[in-house]
DNA sequence: AAATCATATAAACATATGTTTATATGTAGA
DNA sequence: TCTACATATAAACATATGTTTATATGATTT
């Protein structure tokens, strides 16, 4: 019962849900869920250990870059609830956008090769305004 | 997306989701909810409203009494929450205590005919020592 | 109609949670 | 080794949430 309501906690914040299905696509760094979800680097990295600790992601390091990804062999339950939220989310507006921005974001870092979020978010930004402007 | 933040919210919370199992189990009146978890009145109609709001449950009258059990045709994602939730506490032992609780709490309304808390609860307590006892 | 019972709502309080700001750790390159 | 960069942690603050206490509503019984 504990675990479960932790659970549920845990996954009852935004910014977690929508870290957690962007793992799901894709193995990120730090830098790059900044950019992505356009937060605070304390505030990914907060999230980032809350979603660890529970067991629904995993970490690697590589120079001075720290990978997330899905846990490969979660926890039964967390495995139950993550299919049922990529299932429940997959068509969400909020998680799609996300997605266009992690495209932008590695395109910015394969033209500059740098993880600067400020500069990073400003790219976005622009790349956003062109988007809303096709529309 | 903010629906799924709010059920998640809804639902992380071990009274509510006591109150939401038991009612998949039967429909009860308030009464007997807060016999069976041992809470508040207030916080018992409090939490009942909230599962209402979301969509998981239903409530009619009769006479004094307010019954609730859960919605016929819940929200699809509801639906599907609920089921996983079935599913991943089918052996939590708070919900076994509960199931316990709730026949002795039938019993005691079968021979009282009545609904006070308070006489409902030491009678309940009784009970459990009882329990406890024949271990 | 008054009293009692079952439930709902409101106000007040304590606790928990999210978020920002500031600082620390650890790594790579000059 | 010093500097810059990427990430983590801590402290401080604001906001949200759960819980109790008190009160209101609505229905039955006497």
């Amino acid at each position: 019962m504990k675990n479960i309501v932790s659970i549920m906690k845990l996954l009852s914040d935004p910014a977690r849900l929508r870290i957690l299905m962007i793992l799901t696509k894709k193995e990120l760094c730090v830098c790059q869920i900044m950019g992505v979800l356009g937060i605070s680097q304390p505030l990914v990295s907060r999230n980032l250990k809350l979603l660890d600790d529970s067991g629904f992601i995993q970490s690697r390091k590589k120079g001075k870059l720290v990978f997330y990804s899905v846990q490969e062999k979660m926890p039964g339950i967390n495995f139950k609830i993550a299919e049922l939220l990529k299932d429940v989310l997959g068509n969400d507006p909020v998680l799609k956008e996300d997605l266009k921005s992690l495209r932008d974001c590695e395109e910015f870092q394969k033209k500059t090769g740098k993880c600067d979020m400020e500069t990073f978010l400003s790219y976005i930004e622009k790349k956003r305004n062109k988007r809303s402007k096709e529309k």
